[in-house]
Formats: C-alpha cells, sequence, structure tokens
DNA sequence: ATGAACTATAAACTCAGGTTTATAGCAAGA
DNA sequence: TCTTGCTATAAACCTGAGTTTATAGTTCAT
C-alpha cells in the first residue's frame, strides 16, 4: 500500500501521516521504502492507525504514545502509562459532571457569571 | 483594587488578565483607569474571574466566552449558547466512556494497538 | 531623592498538533 | 513524449491560549 491508500483507507491527510512518523509514532515494521524512496504499509497499519485515533482523542499526546510504540519500554511500565490515562479520564468526566452542574446553575441565574451576562 | 491585587485574588497571573482584556473578556463596568492609566478594578471582578476560569476549564474558548459577554447579545442567543455547550459536553463525556472501555481492552490484549505495544 | 517594586504597551516568543509551500524526482496514460 | 498525478523533503506557517521581553512611566520606603 501506497501513502494515498493508507490515507483513503484511515480518514487521515497525507501530511498528518508524514506528521506521525516524524513523531515516532509509527512503528518501523508498518512502513518501509521501496526503490524510490515511496513509502510502503503493511496493511496491519490501518486497524493500528484507527486505534491511534481513538487515543489521541482521548487525551493521548503523540509523545505518550510515540514512547508507548516504542520498544524501549517495559510491560509493566506500559500498562502503568494505560492505568494513569484511565484515572486521568475519571478526573476529567468528575470535573465534566461539576461543569455541567455549574451551567445549569448558569441557566437558573444562581452565579455570578450570569449577572454579567 | 489594583492589578496585582487582582491577581492574588484569582490566582491569575497579571499577564493572562491584561491577555483577557485584550480579549474583550472583561465588562467594561468592572475595569476602569485612574489618572497614571492604571487599572482600577471593582471588587466584582473576583467573582466573576473565578467563574471564567471554571468557564475556560469546561470548553468553553476565550471567543465565546467574549461573545457571551459582550452586551450585543440576545438573552435567548446566549441561553441557546449554554444549553448547546451542555449538550457537548454530554458528547464528550460519552466519548470518555468509550475511551475507558478502549483503554481496558487493551489492557486485556484485546486491540489492535496492543499487538505492537 | 534614589532604588526597588509596580504599572503600562507592543511585539515577539512558546507549545501542540498539524497544514502549507516550495522544490524536485517518479509514473502512467493519450 | 508530454502532461497530469503521485511521491519525497525541508522549512515555513497556522491556531489558541497564553508568556516573555523590551522599554518606559509611577510610587513608596528609606
Amino acid at each position: 500500500m501506497k501513502i494515498n491508500d493508507v490515507s483513503k483507507l484511515t480518514g487521515l491527510p497525507i501530511s498528518t501521516l508524514r506528521f506521525y512518523e516524524r513523531k515516532n509514532l509509527i512503528p518501523e515494521n508498518f512502513v518501509k521504502r521501496d526503490e524510490n524512496n515511496y513509502r510502503i504499509y503493511a496493511e496491519e497499519i490501518v486497524d493500528f492507525l484507527n486505534d491511534v485515533k481513538t487515543l489521541l482523542s482521548v487525551n493521548f499526546s503523540i509523545e505518550e504514545l510515540s514512547l508507548l510504540v516504542s520498544q524501549q519500554q517495559s510491560y509493566e511500565l506500559k500498562k502503568k502509562i494505560f492505568e494513569l490515562k484511565i484515572k486521568e479520564i475519571d478526573d476529567i468526566q468528575n470535573q465534566l459532571s461539576k461543569s455541567k452542574k455549574f451551567l445549569n446553575a448558569i441557566l437558573e441565574g444562581k452565579a455570578s457569571f450570569q449577572t454579567k451576562c
């Protein structure tokens, strides 16, 4: 597969695919070069990139993911990173619940912001 | 109150207070100038800014808030903006719930990402 | 009355996560 | 063959939400 195929199958712009590679987000065995230096991707890249999209949409940064992808990290460390992220998400969910209450308070005229607004 | 007092009472850096003002986030009747052009703030600014902090932490952008603060908008429109934001937060909460499931799937070795990681 | 601390402005810088542009080498069909 | 289209790289640019820097006027305690 060439880069245009991957782009179409994942919905990620070509520029983003190249950018992710620069950021070490693409495992080496998912992409090789042909004799013209064109990128040749393995089929598995598609599922992988879909997972990356999901993880990026969930508070993982590119840097965190590239750490997870790099072979340098022990399984135990990687597991901890995921568990920590789940906790982070819990915190965000709690914060969002409070936020909704605050917004409802504004709608009911109970917040100071409302007096200016 | 001068800018340093407001900074201490709200925890917002002085640079941020000036930045918010440039972005039209500070209602005019909360800040005047003295004879030396120093900003003089009304006491109510503190509660107001605390609300702003909360709203910014909840997916409101500076631009959205400055729209809400501006007197140009009708009450009905402002109400709609808050209601829409509550819906946005609902969506984010749903997305986060899915995300936690995905992370747990990874921890159980059920996602494609896991095979590379 | 002088130095430290506070205030002001404009403009440049930061950071993440990309996108755009400029330039150039392959490819494939009419 | 020639043109259109795909690929490559480096480097510049973009957006949001601030922060930092350079420069200058003000105020207060000693």
